[in-house]
Order: structure tokens, then C-alpha cells, then sequence
DNA sequence: TTTT
DNA sequence: TTTT
């Protein structure tokens, strides 16, 4: 009974490596850099292209495949939502954020290094509400992990507070 | 030539009646406040609302159109493309602002209050590096305006600053 | 792991009320007719309208919704994919179904007639292939049902047979 | 002044190289046979993949750029519509065909075979009611042409003849 | 920070 | 008819 569409789809590239956090209650949030470049004419007839990087984030399952698959420089479609975000810092200043958070995930073409052979697709299942209790896969060409998994108190287990960006 | 897709489709209700601004060449650009509600169910099975606020911006002819025709209220289909923007305040504080692009706009179902009918839609017809000469539409019930048109020059005539959100 | 991606937005008016079928397996399967309408300048730069019928599907408890709350002239949101069928005729002649098969849809602005009250957006929740046991629900102004629930044998209860559209 | 949105996305691989016409009036008229795959899971958990196989065109430059650089297997991103068309065969046989009319393409990944580097997006510009005088590229590696560009008179000049399928 |  |  929502109202409203908020939906996004973007094709690009990740500017790095995907980023893999845990939440407390051991679900996966991974976080992709992705660029897409637009071009347009100005009033002089010169081409300027203009670059936007956005922060997509991945949850559940979703995120595990993304941060298993996904390298820098490999293209992707995204298919998600707009989610604007608000934190106050240590120093009292608001600081906003907004991410695009994917409901669908398909890996294009071939890869730009590594990038484990070709494409594939993926939903979100909707998984978030969900605590897996498989412990995430491990792997020699794991990504960046900043976070161990499951067993921080960093995070609180409510998913509202799992996902502090900074 | 470009390389990516960056795509947002919104269907929401205007949180405002549109604000309309004018850069030095005279074009219009109108931003709307629109709200996107989603419904998930939490852990414990109960119901989370969470409305989103996106800034639309409309430029040129199109954001005329949508100065004309918009109330507070009136909910609408918006297609664009997502920018992300920095400015850095007087005090030296970075800023960061998200805004979406629109290319198509067109008005749903019958408006809140007034809104003049039934729907329609229009297209942006990528004038944005043109200056419209054509002094725009006043009328009875026109749009907040927070600049004058075609006068001001607090704006550069450059499209890159034409934009200033603040 | 799909490999590709299928997929269809639509904003349109419903030219007849729903029709309602159920498949052996008590699955509801609603057909929409959807008109959406485009303008274009022909060469003589005069407008031409341009009017497409959409045979949107919808299945399960999505189908029930929209049976059960959409009406003829509404206006609604249609998310979901494209589905070509071919199938052979008595006489042998073979015959193309194009359908949009919706995985999300929501009502807009107030309805045409009747409608009850405002907006509302569903998700497909993948029940295509489970058995609803749940009759579905009658009432008054039903919508036009064209096969008794879950008794004829002239579906066969895999989803493969369920959708024949004659 | 539309009423209506009729959008589809599409990413996907080609089945064949481009097939190339040419309007009386000299516009390029490029059709691609365009494979979705999807994936669903049956009611015995068994894995079923469906293939959708679209018909997608592309008018005026936008259609000389796909029959210049696509080719049989690229991946390839379509924005478009659906247009629904009815033709009587000489056998008085209606005959319906579903088009995909490209407003946007976008080459993917690098191509299958050939296929001239890397990708690039392109916009239609909305030239179907212009007359192209510029005569069409060829080259070595040209596509299937099936209609000599601008001098038979098989085709009318106007649009609604130009798109005769058979 | 990507990609062409 | 593609792709993985």
C-alpha cells in the first residue's frame, strides 16, 4: 500500500573494488562506487562530459554476490531506489548522504581484470529482515572488508542503524 | 559517445507549490519537492513507512510548464537522471546536494487543490543552452518566484552556475 | 543467474474493467487493457496522436488487487516484463500474443468511476507458483469474471498451460 | 501533450546482425533481433529459463549508428516503447507485430566478434520526420541491406508506410 | 575512483 | 537467432 515509484537504473562502471561490511546480525552490506559519464553540447558547441558517481548499496544475498563477483572497472546494471540520509557528526554537523539502494544486479559484458568470466543477474530477495547464519564465503580475490563479520558491536542488530556510512 | 546510463523514474506528490527561479540568460529552472512513500515490514512483522523528499529540477520550457501547471499536492511522473552537486558555503563548509534532472514530467490523476484539469505530459526539449526569449507566463496563480527573470545578475549566464542551490 | 533485461513502465488508463480468470490451480490471472498515448509532429508539423492497447497480465495476489479495486478509466502504474506467445488455432493458423506480465502495479490520482478512494502500489510477491487456497473474494461490483475458480479442468494446473489467452 | 508513459528497457544480446532499410525518403530504418533471458524456479524447484526474443528499431541516425557498430551476439541497452501493429496480408489474413521503437542505445561490455571496440550511447534525435540527405556508410563489414537506400519506390515517403514489416 |  |  506505498504510494509512490522511487526507482533507479543505472549502467556503469565501479570506480574500485567493492566495499563488504556485516551488519551485527551478520548480514551483508555491500557498497559499489559506480560511474556513469553523460555527455552534452554547452552553448559553444564543445562536448563536455560530466561524470556522477554513485554509491550503491547491496544488502543480503545480493551483497554477497556482489562483493564476490564484482571488481574495479567491471560494468554493471543497477536496478534500485533513491535513499537520502542524514547524520549528525561527533562535531554536531549534519552531513547528508544519499545512496542508491539495488534491488537487482546484473554483471555486463566481460570484466575490466579478473571478474571470474561473464555476466549473470540477480534480485534482491528481500532478504534484509532476515538474519543468515551462513557465515559469508570467503575466497582467495576477496574484496576490501572492513568490518568483520558478525561478530562486532559496532552495530546495533536493527537494520536502521546498521547501515552508518561513515 | 556518453558511457552509462543514470536513470530515475519518481511517481509522487508535490510536498510544495514549485519554486521558480530564472538564471541570467533567462532560462527557468523549477524545483520540485516530491515525496515517494514505501511500506517494508521490520523484523517484527510490523509496518515501516518511510517517505523520501526528492529535489527535482526542471529547466527551460519544461520547468515552465511545470511552474504553470504544479500545486502543492498534485502528484506527477517525473523521468530524469540523477546529479550530485558540492558547494562550498561561506564558512568554509563543503555541501552536498542531490538533485534529479528531468527530462520528462507529466501530471497524474486530478490535482490536490486547483491544478488546472486533467494530466499531461511534456518533454524537455534539451533547451538548456538556448535563452529563450519568450518572457515567461504570468498568471492569477503563478508559482513562488524567489528571483526575477531575465535581470538578476546574481547568476552567470553559464549553465554550470546557473544552478546554485542556495 | 538471467542473463538480460526485460523491462516495462507504463502510465495509462484502463479501457474496460478488469477481467478476471483463475487457473485449475486457483491461481487469479487479471487482464488489463491499458491505453497509453503518445503525440508526435508529422513532417507537415501537424499532431498526431497516437493511441497503444496494452494487454497487461497479472497474476496471483497481485491479479486479486487489481480485480478487486481497479476499474474502467482509472488510471494506474505498471511495472513489469514483455511476453511474446504464439499459439496454433483450431484451424491450424498460427496467432501472436504480445503481454506485459506485471510484477508491480499502482492505482493513481482517483478513479474514473467508483475506484474507492486513493492510490495504493502492490509487488508481485512470486506467488505464480504456489496454490492459493484463499477463495477469491466477491462483492458486489465484481468485476467480470469469464471462469469459475478453481474447478474447470480446462486449465491445466502448470503454469506453462495456465495462461491461454482465448 | 501525452497522456501516458510507455517506456521499456531492455538489455540484452543480439541474434543476428542488424538488418538495414531505407525509407523512400532516404531514412535509415535498422531492426534487431534482441534476446532477455530469464530465469524462474517451477512448482517441482526445478530451474526453467525463458528467452524472449524482441523486435527492436531504430529510425533516422540513431538506426545508421546500430547498423554501423552492432553485431550478431553484441550486448546491447535499448530505451524505448512498444508500438502494436496490425497488418492484412495479401491472403486477407491479419497479421499482428510488436515493435520496440529505440529512443536510446547503448553498446555493452565489448562485442562478440568485431564489433569496433568498446561502447558508446546514443540518443535518437527525434530526425524521423527529416529527410537525411546524407547518404548512408558503407564499409566493408556492412549489415544486411535489404532495400537500396533512398531511390525505390516500394516504400512511401510517409512514416506510416515506411515500417511495412514483410 | 571507472570506462571509451 | 544471442548470451552464460
Amino acid at each position: 500500500m506505498a504510494r509512490g515509484i522511487n526507482k533507479v537504473i543505472l549502467v556503469g562502471n565501479l570506480g574500485n573494488d567493492p566495499e563488504m561490511k556485516y551488519t551485527q546480525g551478520g548480514m551483508a552490506v555491500c557498497t559499489l562506487s559506480l560511474a556513469t559519464t553523460s555527455v552534452r553540447k554547452d552553448r559553444d558547441g564543445n562536448t563536455q562530459e560530466k561524470t556522477e558517481w554513485h554509491r550503491v548499496k547491496l544488502f543480503g544475498k545480493l551483497g554477497e554476490i556482489a562483493g564476490e563477483y564484482l571488481k574495479k572497472g567491471r560494468q554493471v546494471y543497477i536496478e534500485g531506489s533513491i535513499r537520502y540520509d542524514k547524520f549528525t557528526g561527533q562535531d554536531g554537523v549534519e552531513k547528508y548522504f544519499t545512496d542508491i539502494v539495488a534491488d537487482e544486479m546484473q554483471m555486463l559484458g566481460g570484466g575490466a581484470e579478473g571478474g571470474g568470466g561473464g555476466g549473470g543477474s540477480y534480485r534482491g530477495g528481500g532478504d534484509r529482515s532476515e538474519r543468515p547464519s551462513r557465515p559469508p564465503q570467503r575466497q582467495e580475490s576477496a574484496p576490501r572488508r572492513e568490518a568483520p563479520p558478525a561478530k562486532s558491536s559496532d552495530f546495533a542488530d536493527d537494520f536502521a542503524d546498521d547501515d552508518i556510512p561513515f
